[in-house]
DNA sequence: TCAGATATGTTGGGATCAAATTGTTTTTGA
DNA sequence: TCAAAAACAATTTGATCCCAACATATCTGA
């Protein structure tokens, strides 16, 4: 007899739950750029050691939203408007080839998923929420391109400046137009017309890239 | 009285080294694709706690190069030939871009240091040390590219897949070929034809990807 | 024979201590 | 007085010993 298939084991260890509350902490700017995490703290926060800390501590790291020096401590890092940018035009090269991949396997199964994902990113009012609603739109597309190495590259490279994407979209007119725009991605898959898809994939990331910077700068100079 | 022969106290943490040694030892095959790793034996063998073990454990785990499973403990990966296509298509697409911002900004200077790596390249005799001098080079122009996020996953990328990479250049004409293709490379970065140099290095990362993967087919088979 | 019990090994995590390093404060000497 | 030196505090890194959770292999009894 076989065992139920239930993924018991996949059950989040301490360092898990640690990982991703800070990660969620930083993306919502609960802890702002620059802040200092102390593993003391931190393990007496969530009621463990420093053992599980610190090996959220390192994920933190690699994923970039963290910064640690020997004997010095780690610090929420913060982006630069240049580094901003280039993660954006990284994510248009990267995220406009996959979705012509994607197009090469369109069935009508994923494009239901999509309209699904769509009308939801749409008709959502909790701004807290259209980040993830966005990427469940892009995924729910990107799925179809069978690149699992790429998707995982878009996957972390969207969490390196997810709290400026979530900036972007409360901005007056960023959840409209990614509205508009998701549209026009939607239709051009369906038309399966994988050169305007990936066109108006990277004019959409490029776009809301410009909106982004223009404000942090604007922004920047106000202070 | 116990002695501490480890160099553990130069400048890097003990983590570091542990991960380090382990990362070559990977690379080189030292350690094979599915060998288990015990924290135990490791701790020992480095004359160090678990406690570093871990730690350079979890950077692996992260980069890809081991999985672990819980209380199962944490095993070399072995890629398949689908995943080691998908890296080097990825390069093939990234590498192709980074060269284009890089000749946008090629300067002389660079040209010189991409020159003497490139020589270094063809007149090594080791093959350990073909794997390390052919980043040599192609880093040498990347630079210039001024785009850090870009050139950091380009890095992870070659780390992915740096054990492949090694052994695709020891095949009879890998290494030959590659000093011709770094060449043509060289000479498009001097005409400043950027279209041109994005061009070879895709056909050179592309070609290399299909010399390795018949090489990992026809080994598959004879199995 | 084979399902269940048992033994053993490994990882996950806790607690506490020592060592190393950095930053701060106090003391000292000209 | 004030700059350099010394002492001190805060913090991270790592060691050691501990136990619990879980996996696997072995043994046992029907």
């Amino acid at each position: 007899m076989k065992f139920n298939a239930t993924n018991v084991r996949a059950s989040a260890s301490a360092a898990d739950l640690i990982f991703e509350a800070l990660r969620e902490a930083i993306f919502t700017g609960e802890i702002g750029a620059g802040e200092h995490l102390r593993q003391d703290a931190l393990a007496e926060m969530f009621n463990t050691s420093r053992i599980p800390v610190r090996e959220a501590l390192s994920r933190l790291e690699q994923q970039g939203l963290v910064k640690t020096e020997r004997y010095k401590g780690t610090t929420v890092t913060s982006l630069s408007v240049d580094e901003v940018r280039e993660v954006f035009e990284f994510r248009a090269l990267l995220e406009g080839e996959v979705i012509r991949y994607a197009v090469e396997n369109m069935d009508d199964e994923t494009i239901e998923k999509a309209r699904r994902a769509c009308d939801a990113f749409a008709t959502e009012t909790d701004s807290a929420r259209y980040g993830e609603l966005n990427r469940d739109f892009h995924y729910a597309l990107y799925a179809k391109a069978e690149r699992p190495y790429h998707l995982k590259i878009v996957s972390q490279a969207l969490d390196r400046i997810e709290s400026y994407l979530r900036a972007q979209l409360v901005l007056t007119d960023g959840m409209e137009r990614a509205r508009r725009e998701h549209m026009g991605i939607l239709e051009a898959c369906i038309a399966r017309d994988k050169e305007r898809a990936a066109e108006l994939t990277r004019a959409h990331i490029l776009g809301a890239s410009a909106s982004l910077i223009s404000f942090l700068e604007t922004r920047e100079n106000s202070k």
